[in-house]
DNA sequence: ATGCATGAGAT
DNA sequence: TCTCATGCATA
């Protein structure tokens, strides 16, 4: 994941397209580096991190013990070796502007993350903008692109782009989004939007079938929350499995409403709705050229798709999770600790009664939590299904046999609220400065240097904030990479 | 449920 | 020396 640092930094968080540096050698460099600040009128500025080393997605995704979860590896990656960039896809200001501009030149990767406050949020970017962004989504190939604007607050607007051959109405279930459909139905912004002509545009070698990923709308018994609608993948839609487009090129127009809720400084986010998968026939036969396509088609191989990946990353899906599985493990009988022995035995790695309920409690980072989720959907399942499920043997975990355990110092709170003072003051002490902290404190050094390591391992466990900051990453990487499959390229944006 | 702690791996 | 996943011990 990302050091704390780079986390805190809104530049780095722009840094959110990507491509595999070693494609870059026509890319724009900025060399503006620091620009906190859209800028409208500039050009698509990639940034390019110095290392071409190219990325092995399936090495990664091990060494991360993440095997449903190649996304999080990569967003590991991204942040050194790919390049990014925090502008605006296309020339365009929107103070002199009359009309949208119509993507032009290469395709290039839509999925752009300006970099507007420490927040992360939209505040201050013009809808126009993320229409532009619709536009540059469908120019890459996009058939249907969220873009999703909420506070957190159960208030947001989604913005669609929906191939109109393909469009369905359907009831909007969903009580925390409100999805705007008007299909048909034309507004200003729309017009603006249509793009001028996708049948010109032959840089992408298109899938020929397009599957949608659908969410499952029947509730069964085994459904153990995760078959809930997800708000990533469209919702709105009805449960077709599949939908054939017309071969290779970009269906249609641009359709999209935009409702920006007032006074709401929205987080955004987008994502593909669309898993795309080319189909020869059973077997699914792909090919490629080169090792990042490999990967993605392993990954293929292997029944992860974008689907899985977006609701592993989608906060709803582990919140919503969360509840559900500490709801049925409880009516289950089952206490925390017997679920992580319980896993420890279907799995092998056994997880603390701590663990357990950190996850529950949503108190773990983002990463942890998307990795534990499919062990613990696993047991759900099991334990849901299996009314002989043994605990077994009860293993024990003490791992000690080494040194003894510290004796865990008590901090007094008055004590605990000067460290929290310096905390705000500095959350990252050197040395010298917990020393002197500790001196102040009439502390041992490392018990400090420990209190603040806590303190910020604190900081980053799933606040909302911290969440979307990783989520919106994590569904970036999750794009990019089905850009790329998409597109059956390898990665550059120039093809 | 949480505070302080550990150890492995990254910087 | 830091981060991160994780847990013993205890409130």
């Amino acid at each position: 994941m990302l050091s704390p640092s780079q986390q805190q930094s809104p530049n780095s968080f722009a840094s959110s397209v990507q491509t595999p540096s070693s494609d870059t050698s026509s890319l724009h460099t900025s060399n503006d580096e620091n620009s906190l600040t859209p800028n409208y009128n500039s050009t698509l500025n990639i940034k390019t991190s110095p290392s071409s080393e190219h990325i092995n997605v399936t090495s990664l995704s091990s060494q991360y013990n993440y095997p449903h979860n190649m996304f999080g590896a990569t967003m590991d990656h991204y942040n050194r070796n790919w390049a990014y960039t925090d502008q605006a896809p296309f020339t365009y200001n929107p103070a002199t502007a009359t009309q949208f501009p119509t993507p032009t030149g290469p395709p290039q990767l839509p999925f752009l993350f300006p970099n507007t406050n420490q927040n992360h949020q939209m505040s201050g970017w013009p809808s126009a903008y993320t229409q532009n962004m619709a536009n540059a989504a469908m120019h890459f190939g996009f058939d249907n692109t969220h873009f999703n604007f909420g506070n957190n607050t159960g208030t947001s607007t989604t913005t669609s782009t929906t191939p109109s051959s393909t469009t369905t109405s359907s009831s909007n279930t969903n009580n925390n989004n409100n999805v705007n459909r008007n299909n048909g139905t034309q507004n200003d912004d729309e017009s603006q939007c249509k793009r001028e002509s996708d049948s010109s545009n032959n840089n992408n070698s298109r899938p020929e079938v397009i599957q949608r990923v659908s969410p499952q709308t029947n509730e069964n018994t085994t459904n153990n929350g995760n078959n809930r609608q997800s708000n990533i993948i469209d919702n709105n839609y009805p449960s077709i499995s599949t939908i054939t487009t017309t071969n290779t090129t970009t269906p249609n127009a641009l359709e999209f409403s935009t409702t920006t809720t007032s006074g709401v400084s929205p987080i955004w986010s987008c994502y593909p709705n669309f898993r795309t998968t080319i189909t020869d026939g059973p077997g699914n036969t792909f090919h490629h050229q080169d090792g990042m396509l490999n990967n993605l088609e392993h990954f293929h191989n292997n029944n992860c798709d974008l689907k899985d990946e977006i609701d592993n990353a989608s906060s709803d899906d582990l919140e919503q999770f969360a509840k559900t599985f500490k709801q049925k493990r409880i009516k289950l009988g089952f206490t925390q600790a017997d679920v992580g022995i319980a896993i420890g035995n279907l799995y092998g790695n056994v997880f603390s009664q701590t663990t357990i309920c950190r996850f529950e409690a949503l108190q773990l980072s983002f990463k942890n939590m998307c990795k534990l989720k499919p062990l613990l959907f696993k047991w759900l399942e099991e334990a849901d299904s299996s009314t002989s499920l043994q605990n077994g043997v009860f293993e024990k975990m003490t791992g000690s046999g080494g040194r003894k355990r510290k004796k865990r110092t008590s901090i007094e709170v008055q004590v605990k609220s000067r460290l929290e003072h310096h905390f705000r003051r500095n959350p990252k002490p050197n040395a010298q400065e917990i020393s002197s902290v500790a001196n102040e404190l009439q502390l041992e050094k490392e018990v400090v240097r420990v209190w603040f390591c806590n303190r910020r391992q604190k900081e980053k466990r799933m606040t909302p904030q911290q969440f979307n900051q990783d989520f919106i990453l994590q569904a970036n990487a999750a794009a990019v990479a089905s850009v790329m499959y998409n597109n059956n390229c390898d990665g550059s944006l120039y093809h």
